[in-house]
Parts: C-alpha cells; structure tokens; sequence
DNA sequence: TTGACATGGCGAAACTTTTCGCTATATAAA
DNA sequence: TTTATATAGCGAAAAGTTTCGCCATGTCAA
C-alpha cells in the first residue's frame, strides 16, 4: 500500500528539505545559516516556511528539546520519485521512459553510473 | 553554444503547451476546448495564459491570420530536459543519473523502453 | 449595412507562496 | 534576579500565478 506523501513541496520547502536531507534532523538556527547563505533570507522566513511546512506534514518535529529539532517525513528518495512522475505526467503525458530516455541522452553519466543502471535494467527484465 | 530558455513555465502554462505538443500550432480556441474539458477553465483565462507567456518569450504567434495561430517556441524535449536539470539540482544536488536511477528502480517500462536505454549506454560509452 | 457570434485585450480579483516586522518566550551569563 | 541573546509564533505585506468580467474588434451571413 502506497502512503500519501500530500502535496509536492514547493521551491523553498524544497531548499529546506535538501538542508535536511544533508544534515539530518536539526535545528532552525542550521537551517537558516544554509538558506541565508544560498539566498540572504531573513530568519522569520525560515521560522514560518517550516511552520507552514509543518501543517502541510511535510516535517515532524521534536519538541522536547530546545532548539526544537526538525526532521523531514519523506526521504529525498520517495519526494525525487513523485516529484518525477508529476513532471512526466506535465510534460510527457505520462511516460516515464521517454523522460528517462532524455535525461540519459543529455547527461555525461559516469561508466558506474552506466553500470548501475544496466543492472536495474536486467533485474526489470526478469521481473517480468 | 546553448539558447536561453527562459524562466521554467508554470503549471498551467505547461498544460497549454503541451497542446502545443500535442496538435501543433493552433488558435486560442483549440487550445481552450482543451482546457475546458480538463478542468473547465473560462476562455478569458486561456487568452490571458497565452498572453503572459507570449510576454515571457514562450509561445510565438502568427497574427497575420484569424483566428492568431500560436505555437511554442521550445520543443517538449528541450523544456522537458531543462525541468529535469531543476528537478535534479532541486532534490538531488546535481546527479542527474541519482533521479534517472530512481525513475527506473519504480517504473515499469516496456522491453521497448528497456532496448531503447540499452542502445544509448552503449552510445554513451562510445563517446568516452 | 447590420446583427450575431467568435475572437482578442486588459485590469483587477482570487489564490498561493514567500517574505518580514513585531512580539513573546526560553536560555544562559553576569 | 536582571540582562542579553537565541529561539519561536503570528499576522500581514509582497510577489507570483491563475482566474474572470467586461469591453473592443473582427468575421460572416442575412
């Protein structure tokens, strides 16, 4: 069974979720120094885009600390996957192959990186 | 030397350009009934649409005929690759083949799909 | 020509996202 | 305890996107 992962976040929530991603669970403070660093934003911003974040349930935190400690809900794996099949469904009506097959044409993948796609290929092929 | 591509389209600019895609140049009319039918938008709305993206350099339009035949002026292969690379800088730091990995690892592509990759490994490898 | 209808343009409302100022509270040092 | 500093909360402004109402103009048939 498939969970619900909400609505996609957006530019920002995506800033911070990368943050979070990197560094693991913490504080504000963190969070802001990397956003005023990538973009000179004001510590209230960051303070109430993860209040926001925190009603859409996009992150959990702990409260029994202080700082209070924030942690992203879904992994970079499981947002970079919707993420994904929504940009296939607005542009490719669907297909996630033909993305694939762009982004693959267009890239300088490394030879492990050609490696390890061929074997997910292999192991797709007996799954069937 | 690579062409700018402007700011990355919205949602519903997205939706009305791959109309664009889809049938080819045409008038606001046909694009509309599309949109009509998808979430049955007023035609105001869709002249507004394509009017902003004229301004943003996104769709170009033959006015010396009625009704305007508006067509895109990116293909849907060099807007889908611009996405990809936000998406990829967005949630992956970078790695496009992270996310081409991740596509693959959940979808299920035909053996179609499956020869198609394989060919352009093979092409990639080539090159090096 | 005139009336009916499709097409196009524009400003403003509605909605979403992002930003910040101001205030309040907790923490730790003097 | 008092003071200085980091942390948190909140409402509202600012910015970006999407929607539409209203009006103007073009097209075609009667």
């Amino acid at each position: 069974m498939a969970r619900p992962s909400g609505p996609s976040p957006t530019d920002v929530e995506l800033q911070i979720l990368r943050v979070l991603w990197n560094r693991g669970p913490c504080g504000v403070g963190d969070i802001h120094d990397q956003l005023h660093r990538d973009k000179g934003t004001n510590y209230s911003t960051t303070v109430k885009m993860l209040s926001v974040m925190l009603t859409k349930g996009l992150v959990k935190r702990d409260e029994s600390q202080r700082p209070h400690i924030y942690r992203a809900v879904w992994t970079r794996a499981r947002t970079g996957k919707n993420l994904l099949k929504e940009l296939t469904k607005k542009v490719y009506e669907g297909s996630v192959s033909s993305l694939v097959l762009q982004a693959l044409s267009s890239s300088e993948a490394s030879q492990e990186d050609i490696d390890k796609i061929r074997k997910i290929l292999e192991e797709m092929e007996q799954r069937e």
